[in-house]
DNA sequence: AAATTCACTGTAAACGATTACATACATCAT
DNA sequence: ATGATGTATGTAATCGTTTACAGTGAATTT
């Protein structure tokens, strides 16, 4: 009889004690044949393990956690959910995760600002065990409290990060990124080259800015602060941008966008008000979601590293969270802070020469 | 002295033991400051709320779950997090449980087949109080699993469903969105009107499979078994149905695809072969995800009312796994088990009337 | 033969909250 | 004065694990 539910067809859970009844041990035998079953011997273990399945057991995650102080999950914080970019960053994070102990909560950092979000207190009450950050924006006063309550060692950014910070980051190589897209522009024939950047504060942003300006440096190309165009990550913000440089007198040839979104608002108004993309303006995106290989025309984009950026960002935290075996315990952590993730140029159809 | 951090910089936390000695009173009476203050005279309740404060207290939620049996958290299981339609409707719910005492677990159902996700585990575990799933493909073991650990009434379904299961669910009015995009294209003249259905046994497939055979019978139209194209709701079904389209001798005026994707999928293939959208052939998409409006052309579609979806189906759970007041128990749950929520018909620029 | 070590296993004390029950005191009707 | 009622608080059991410590034979060393 594998279990004993009556007629209302609803069995109530095995918990240890009956484990360990059913297999005439003691709790403590039947916990470590779960976590630590080299300390058995091999009867034991398999008398042990058959009461469990037998039993239907399986131990009850609050009451570990309670004991152990472990909670077996991990935090993502997401900027926005909606935005594809973010959300196959997650989708890649969690198909690390799901083959672990770790659980994935998530939050959504756009529809809640700082004073109604309370990140510390996923730690303090033992929710999670470490958190993962897609937003490099958190407040000054947040990190202060991750230090205060000794977590800040359990906490990494991915694809964004938080400038003057010491903690872990994955990211991409944006400045790289920035160089690649003004360069091949350039290789095009394009001297006029707009930007369009996201928010000043943002590090992506700046690091976008700087890498432009490197390039254009290095190409001997003059800088036109016109063509700097400040907006963010959205499709709406695309828009915008191309409203502004359909006023300009002295309209750029090529514009790279500050993601694939704003390329997408960019070209589809563009488009809507007669100027072609790529014969009249070439446009390059930013991230290559899965989109943009299959929007109209393709889009020439940076391709930023979506796996390689989730599973590194995944094993940097578990490497930080789980406890190590003792002779490794007081060594420095061995993985790095900064893993810096390649990109590429992609080129497809949203880019051309320059009409003569 | 807020607390009583010594040089480590690193305080411990505060447990409610602390509290009761801080504020001289009880345990007891420090829980019942926070879960049922009325108990407690003015004055204590001050005292307590005051000790709480100045010691920093934060319920630790291992032991609060441990003690009542209530895990504070649902789980969101999502077919595919990479899909914007998805993740968008993951963002409103989140959104939703953000506000409430409730934490969101997410699972990815497309990466983890049922034989490694183990589902009903969330529950027997306490992980969780409740579920969410997004994905109608749930396996009857696992739908036999939920009834025998008498979980079944903390499940909903949102967006898809599964067929035969009395589970409550949230949905668009599917076949009316499928009778809606046939007859736009009937009204523009289109007699030659193709479909894209999912997967067979995708519950959504056979909605919108039923609402195109009701509306073509509506119409007196003749249903042309070739023009019904099997796949599935991603970019690459789309491409590959604008390659079968190609193939066609006799080749429809008009496609109803069965996601945004698809259309966007079939749209850039065509387009790159030489097909125009929409002089040559009509797409009207299914979703609206917020790029249908910036995607060349415009995308005709249905829309899904995302925020609608995503914040029903939040309450229906959170109906079911709220504990209600005395009275209230016995009742038979309130909330209907079935909400339909409309669609719409969003024309933009990807439909247009046939050529002579 | 006694002492030591080793390989297993059991006993019971945590982990940190909630809450049924007991108690204490004040108020009020008889 | 007595008992009943009500309000506010405290005592201690409980939720289900893990694990430090102790114990038990058997094997090994002295």
């Amino acid at each position: 009889m594998i279990n004993e539910k009556g007629k209302s067809g609803v069995q109530k859970a095995a918990r240890i004690q009956d484990v360990a009844r059913a297999a005439g041990v003691s709790t403590a035998t039947v916990s470590r044949a779960l976590s630590s079953p080299e300390l058995l011997s091999e009867a034991t273990r398999k008398l042990v393990l058959e009461a469990i399945r037998s039993t239907g057991y399986r131990a009850n995650k609050a009451a570990r956690t309670l004991r152990t102080q472990k909670a077996g999950a991990v935090l993502v914080l997401v900027p926005n959910l909606g935005n594809p970019f973010f959300s196959q960053i997650l989708a890649s994070l969690s198909d690390v995760f799901m083959g672990t102990d770790y659980s994935v909560l998530i939050a959504d950092t756009e529809e809640h600002p700082p004073s109604d979000r309370n990140l510390i207190d996923y730690f303090r009450d033992s929710r999670i065990d470490g958190m993962i950050s897609l937003d490099g924006a958190l407040t000054l006063q947040e990190m202060r409290d991750f230090h205060e309550h000794g977590v800040s060692d359990r906490i990494v950014f991915a694809c964004e990060w938080v400038k003057d910070s010491e903690l872990p980051s994955v990211r991409s190589d944006i400045v790289l990124g920035a160089r690649l897209a003004v360069r091949h522009l350039h290789e095009l024939g394009h001297r006029k080259i707009a930007h369009v950047v996201g928010p000043e504060k943002n590090v992506l942003s700046q690091a976008r800015r700087q890498g432009a300006l490197e390039e254009f440096a290095a190409l001997e190309l003059p800088f036109e602060e016109d063509w700097l165009l400040k907006g963010e990550f959205s499709l709406e913000c695309g828009r915008d941008v191309a409203l502004q440089i359909l006023a300009m007198d002295n309209r750029p040839t090529a514009v790279c966008c500050s993601s694939d979104q704003v390329a997408f608002g960019l070209i589809a108004t563009l488009t809507a008000e007669g100027v072609r993309v790529p014969e009249d303006i070439s446009v390059v995106g930013f991230d290559d979601i899965e989109l943009s290989e299959f929007y109209v025309p393709a889009l020439t984009t940076i391709r930023q590293n979506r796996s390689a950026l989730g599973e590194r960002a995944a094993s940097l935290l578990m490497d930080r969270i789980t406890p190590k075996p003792i002779a490794a315990a007081a060594e420095p952590l061995s993985t790095e802070a900064l893993v810096v993730v390649d990109v590429e140029l992609v080129e497809r159809a949203s880019t051309a020469a320059p009409r003569v």
